[in-house]
DNA sequence: GTCTATAGCCAGATAGAC
DNA sequence: GTCTATCTGGCTATAGAC
């Protein structure tokens, strides 16, 4: 089960149109492209999503909502603050790995179009902040935290983990790694960052 | 002195191109858009530049040659290790709060085609880890921080000062900032990743 | 629902006058 | 060096047969 020929065109024609929109980008994509990957032909995709902008929309929608739900477990979840700062290193790596483009995709299109994000904002199951500030400033009058804005600490997290797939050919020149290698160093973090947030946020 | 006027033709296009280029990438960009703004025809940036692709591929290596040098302060300076990361990150913060299209620009068309980070490295200049490393090494022998991987800590620094620049909209969105308030936000990042850093590598 | 054929437009590139 | 005019190809989108 999971063949391309189990689902029906429509679902096929997002599937093809994800894989050629998160490497190319909007304008990077054709919707011939599009087709042969689908197996079908041009006049199908606007038969199901009427044009390219709208078709392009279903993909960035399905991405996000793909990528929010990573966040609950920074953001949402009921335990100390250390160790919602180790899963998530590790969930979130581990899922990246399984969806390299994602992230390139997400900021680059909200960087070139800002508007989205008002429309995804407007959904429920937007993530927010306050059960997350909420843990910040408990934890740092206990005393069990040294006191960091948490916004900033939000962006801390988020830039140590995403950051890797975003830059990866920058990194990968840098520090001389080939494709396997950096997979390594990737695999890693997914210790080498929480340690080192933790580090970072230790009352001393 | 400095205004376009001044300029000869080749540098109005080259400036032109850089604008357009920067905001809207290689694929989302026209040439009809780069002769408006440089203010000429079609015809003169095929004159001097031949194609579409050379002239990006000239904003490119241009855009590149402005990043590089930023990496000096962490990377070749022979101050302490503590004094590197002080410095670039307030100079590095400063430098793209000027120029807040480079990062996304730089990282986006990488990603895009990573042929051109070999180009790159045969170009003299290109930045390079050793001293770092050695710096590093150096600072964990003598105990002054806690033992870290060189290339991890080095990915840590830059992740930390750059995606602020790369993930704006997506970060305006979550912590509910408008443009000025993150300015407010970025500007106080110039002590708090210094000290988020430091904090995380210091020798307990 | 699915196809072929084509309309209609727009972009990069070039020819050729000045 | 700089311009106008135009070629040429490729792309989105649609018409219309099956």
């Amino acid at each position: 089960m999971g063949k391309k020929k189990d689902k029906n065109t429509e679902e096929q024609i997002l599937d093809a149109a994800k894989n050629v929109f998160q490497s190319k980008g909007m304008d990077g994509s054709r919707m011939q492209e599009i087709a042969d990957k689908a197996g079908i032909n041009k006049a199908m995709l606007h038969y199901y999503y009427r044009s390219k902008h709208l078709l392009f929309e279903a993909v960035f929608k399905n991405a996000f909502s793909l990528l929010a739900p990573q966040l609950n477990t920074i953001l949402n979840d009921d335990s100390s603050l250390e160790d919602k700062i180790k899963n998530f290193t590790t969930d979130y790596t581990t899922f990246m790995m399984k969806h390299p483009y994602l992230p390139n995709f997400i900021i680059q299109e909200l960087n070139r179009n800002e508007d989205f994000i008002l429309k995804l904002k407007e959904n429920t199951g937007f993530p927010t902040l306050e059960k997350f500030k909420e843990k910040v400033a408990n934890e740092i009058k206990q005393g069990k935290i040294t006191p960091i804005d948490a916004d900033q600490l939000f962006v801390n997290i988020i830039a140590l983990n995403i950051f890797p797939f975003l830059g990866k050919p920058l990194i990968k020149a840098f520090t001389h790694k080939d494709d396997k290698s950096y997979k390594v160093f990737v695999e890693k973090r997914k210790t080498e960052v929480s340690n080192f947030i933790i580090n970072a946020i230790k009352n001393t």
